[in-house]
DNA sequence: GATGAATGAGACTTCATTCAT
DNA sequence: TATGAATGAAGTCTCATTCAT
């Protein structure tokens, strides 16, 4: 169907060249489909992103909750949602990228605000996951947002290394490296 | 002078809209010369980018050479890396963002190789710095580049939370909770 | 029935936003039908147009040619013209000022020559009602299809006026102006 | 100049094909300069219209002020207002109509109530000329603003009729013709 | 050094129309 | 009789860049 092929084509080319340099006509070549039908299926350039990434979020979110209703140890969870969180990134890398770096600016308001509510969203889902940990005495006490916000920018900066080093590590370096310094740090010995 | 005036305006401008969405007219606008002047100075806009980011770039650097070359414990070291990040982050907010996150794509080709080249000297800086501590025994056994990455996102990151959520800590609390986590991790105990 | 669902409100739509920013998409979502109906029983835009501009010019012809055939005086005459004009111009206000003034220009030339057409059959049939009077010797020796095009103007002009303030006057004082007007002119004294 | 050769332009394709068939690219064309140069003058489609509009208002309230400042009969005011109003109407025939009759709907908002401000403020300037000829006992007691609003429907369609029946009547007639209809009307004897 | 009018490629979007079902 | 997905030409507007002064 005509709606789905756009969809795939514009992930496509959105990750290929951001949100501003990604051309509806590009998008339309490449989906094989007039420029017209674009806009038969969405209302605009922004709605038709939105709509991406709001399937995105919805994607992640379905596999971190069954992460979060099975009966693992926090420890099991934190490996899981690190796990879940690279495959999102990898998978559709350029366009997890574009959702929770590029988008801070130079978008029609209403869908930005949209945006960044699932962003916020997806932080206080990691937050309360966090959360957890500090009531059950297993995570320091900290501002839970705050380090959720980080470690989103954290998991999207290391991805991006690993792709345009994709040499120096692998798979299971990368994981087993965010596990780490997530949970213990850098330092070899702490107090 | 003109030339001056122009960097000051084009920081703002880029800063507040993102490179695509900054326009040079505002930029003539802001810095109160004609259009023409810009194309005076600066061969176009990605030149005029790439100029502000060097000089960025430059200023960092020399503030953290000084501290590598000060004979601080590696924890000094650190903490101070973290301050004159967050200086940097936060005097030109916006900024440090698209340099860091934004220009995945979509500038010209050659000016991006070189803002990438940029963008990894800084990494493989501070990596040289973490190499330090694992030699000394005081960090883990990591990929030193890929941790380095990790960082610089998770400090982009975490200025972004800060920066709109005004009201849920303050600086003091930002710096000290990216200490902890960078060297100690999430986790109440540590093996 | 389909068909006149579609006139309903082609009718509407056309007179909310005059011919060219009215679209076929709106007409068929204001009719409940599908986009392609509307082709089905009209072979595009201009036709339907032309079909209800048509179809309003027969009921106002009906209606005054029933005036005429009755054995009224002339200022009886003119007073129903006045009258029925003013019926058709309020009742579907916006419609009869497309037709009158709105489609000089930018419609299909052959639809647009019809349309010209039933406009200067309309105008011809005013014009014989004041030939007649003119015979009589009742009225001045004019012009008479002159003085019919600019009597649809004046009414025309007056209605917008009345639609536009419609504290300043009621419904009587329009009528009244106008067959003042149009019968004995401005001035107090006439030679 | 650009611009000069861009409101001539402008001016001739409105007329031509009225407001929203007139292209910019049309424009463009016609004044011989490049699309963008018609943004680099003019903010938009909207405002471009709207300066014409204003200039062509200001040069035929300029003509009438310096009719009432004289110190001529009501009968010579009203002969010279007709006779200007002419001269406007039918030298840029067309965009004059457009003015007066075309634009109720479908441009931007703001401009749209410009628009009909200006056209308000003539029609106050024509019921004032009236007023006095209230006043002075020379005119029937009417509503002054309703009937100048008439009688610009009323000239508009004259010359309208004048324009496509060129072999019907000449320029003298069409002024002759509404001098009478306005002050004495169409009766032979008026009581 | 500096200007700003002019350019033109290319972006987003609209909409009358077609056609297979 | 009716549908609605799909089309593509045409429209408005943006903006980096050029160039004569």
């Amino acid at each position: 169907m005509s709606k789905d092929k756009i969809i795939a084509a514009a992930i496509h080319v959105f990750s290929e060249h951001g949100y501003h340099r990604a051309s509806m006509d590009e998008i339309a070549l490449s989906a094989q489909v007039a420029k017209g039908t674009l806009y038969y299926h969405f209302p605009g350039k922004a709605q038709l992103f939105k709509t991406i990434v709001m399937d995105g979020f919805q994607e992640i979110s379905d596999r971190i909750r069954s992460v979060m209703e099975s009966d693992l140890t926090l420890e099991e969870q934190i490996q899981r949602i690190i796990t879940h969180n690279l495959d999102l990134f990898l998978e559709s890398r350029g366009f997890a990228h574009i959702v929770f770096n590029e988008l801070s600016n130079g978008i029609e308001q209403d869908v930005l605000e949209e945006l960044k509510g699932l962003k916020e969203g997806y932080i206080d889902f990691l937050a309360g996951v966090l959360e957890e940990g500090c009531k059950d005495g297993v995570l320091r006490s900290i501002n839970c947002r705050l380090a959720a916000a980080g470690i989103v920018g954290l998991l999207d900066s290391s991805c991006n290394y690993y792709i345009s080093h994709p040499d120096a590590l692998n798979r299971d370096d990368l994981e087993q490296f965010l596990y780490t310094i997530i949970t213990t740090g850098l330092f070899k010995i702490n107090v």
